[in-house]
DNA sequence: AGCCAGTATGCATAGGATTGCAAAACCAGA
DNA sequence: TCTGGTTTTGCAATCCTATGCATACTGGCT
């Protein structure tokens, strides 16, 4: 293994001093052209490249932008990292990746390491940070948005889609497709997201004097929801005829025990709602009614937010972002009906 | 904003040294336990904690791992992105991201910028990295692990599952099944696992005599392969009847245009195998036979090589896993087969 | 030719931690 | 109490780059 080339190896190849060098690797800086083109021409024959650590030692900034993330089975998350990763990859960011799967403590633990790595920024994407920590990371003056979750507390950015408004579409629509039993399995009420989509929903339906049969927690894993939709719909005479699930990730795992285990057929037996629009859901064998999270103009809100905090000093501001339903065959909705319609 | 907590802040409360705050901090360093726990008292109600980026400086270690990889979409590599995250954290180690969609020139640049930040080693996942730049790497001492990929070159340790025999054994099964019409949409030919897939595929066929009816390159994409399976099962005469796929991700995409475009059924008029078995293979929806890539070993082998040659040095190694059949209902194989039966 | 303003360059320091070396502290045994 | 050996501790140099400040240079204009 060969000695790393420092600024100081390019300098005396090019027989100038180091902070030529350095000047030269600095946009902005003040160098003659000359100058420049002696010490590129050095450094391309020595192979050298700026050591981004020792530059941050010094401007306190590493380009690194931590993200919690607690899995990635859920489709949504993986999208939402490729595109957050290629838009701040634009803008010389990099995502350094944590997983955290437990709440609270792993949670805080995970945060922990992720201050010891300088990072200019922390997304928290699905998942919950206790507010001891939260409010440690903005005393250190690293900004935190919270993607796809939110605190109560304003110090922080957030950034979600219109939760609440969405699972009042859905609400809205099942109704208006004529359903008289509509049942709600839900995120994780733990989460903000699994809560606003439910008291959308519930809310919805009792503003039109109508109640949920059931609302059961899907903690947004597809093994609880197809358990809750086995014991749910087992006797055909208390059986919901619309449902509306927390998020698409569980509403397939709901659309395949209701067609392959309880040979019921969808939209005719039931309808099913989702929520998040992910890929999947287009796919023709599934082709789910749902609502869109704009996950193009959260990664970009998200960004905005981070890079305004980080660059420009800006105050933490909370975005909301508009969903919409998209009309697909899963659900029996009346003809032409669009979330319009639905009066909110 | 604070000013951020150093190493001499904390010396100085607990009336010690520097040096001292920093031995107590670096694990099997010589301290007493006096001096530990006046520095660790100080140092928790400063909240201290040590600046990795100063300290890789000198050891030359950030216990940085660069992944690069082309998309994630497949999810193959959400999979293996969130199981290689949770081993290397295990071990103290982080994930920093790098997409790299395009081939060549991109994966390079990328690279590059890579190993701007100190990386101790790099996994590039589904990323064609030119031999150039690869080299570089090695002569600046940071060990390369190809993911499911390959290379001529030994000088990078490489962790991939045993494609070939993956492809032979597919198309054992089909013919075992009574198949006479077999056709294969390969994975993308310019990367290894395409290629040996479909090598693995055709040699197995003509060891029996016999040739696939034809082989298109599906470029591992979801759109390229439906518009591979519109145009070739258009006419009835030549349509072939049994269809191995260099991907589970391109496979319920012909699925999903067999059955629901064409209106052909699987298995009955048509068998298809993918490759990888990934979760959604195991969804009744699509129930898809396919070969399974051991991606927890490959994980394991991963992290293993690139911390056996950070850690102690040892040498490149190339390590190829076994896949095995995963018997599902997409394709008409005779009762009782299993790929133990494909002699190989 | 001489002068001035503006630009380029070099020197030296800082940033936060690790670590070899030497001095200090400790402990036990005689 | 003194000695010899082992631990602890502190000093100071080092890792690599950025940057304020002082100086040297450049070119245009009179």
């Amino acid at each position: 293994m060969t000695r790393k080339i420092t600024s100081l190896d390019v300098a005396e190849r090019a027989g100038v001093s180091q902070s030529a060098v350095s000047r030269v690797f600095t946009p902005g800086a003040s160098v003659s052209k000359k100058m420049a083109d002696k010490v590129r021409k050095a450094a391309d024959e020595l192979g050298y490249r700026p050591n981004v650590l020792a530059r941050s030692l010094i401007t306190g900034r590493t380009r690194i932008i931590g993200l919690v993330v607690a899995y990635l089975d859920n489709m949504f998350y993986p999208d939402a990292l490729e595109r957050l990763s290629n838009a701040l990859q634009a803008e010389g960011y990099h995502i350094l990746v944590f997983m955290a799967r437990g709440r609270g403590a792993e949670a805080d633990r995970v945060i922990e390491e992720l201050l010891d790595y300088q990072v200019d920024g922390i997304v928290a994407a699905s998942v919950g940070m206790s507010d001891e920590l939260t409010s440690r990371c903005e005393k250190a003056g690293i900004p935190v948005v919270l993607f796809n979750r939110e605190m109560e507390d304003p110090r922080f950015s957030a950034v979600v889609a219109d939760n609440k408004t969405g699972g009042a579409i859905a609400a809205r629509a099942l109704m208006a497709g004529g359903h008289r039993r509509i049942a709600h399995i839900s995120g994780w009420l733990g989460a903000s997201t699994g809560r606003d989509r439910a008291d959308g929903f519930v809310g919805a339906l009792e503003a039109s004097g109508q109640t949920p049969i059931w609302v059961d927690d899907g903690a947004y894993s597809r093994d609880t929801c197809a358990a809750i939709v086995r014991a749910r719909f087992a006797d055909p005479a208390t059986r919901p005829d619309a449902l509306f699930v927390g998020n698409d990730h569980m509403a397939f795992a709901a659309l395949d025990v209701l067609r392959s285990e309880l040979g019921l057929s969808v939209p005719d037996d039931v309808s099913v709602i989702g929520f998040d629009d992910v890929a999947v859901a287009a796919w023709p064998v599934y082709d789910l009614t749902t609502l869109r999270q704009p996950i193009a103009r959260m990664v970009d809100a998200t960004v905005a937010a981070l890079l305004g905090r980080i660059e420009q000093g800006r105050a933490p501001e909370r975005q909301v972002l508009e969903t919409r339903l998209v009309r697909r065959s899963s659900a029996r909705l009346p003809e032409g009906w669009t979330d319009d319609d639905a009066g909110i």
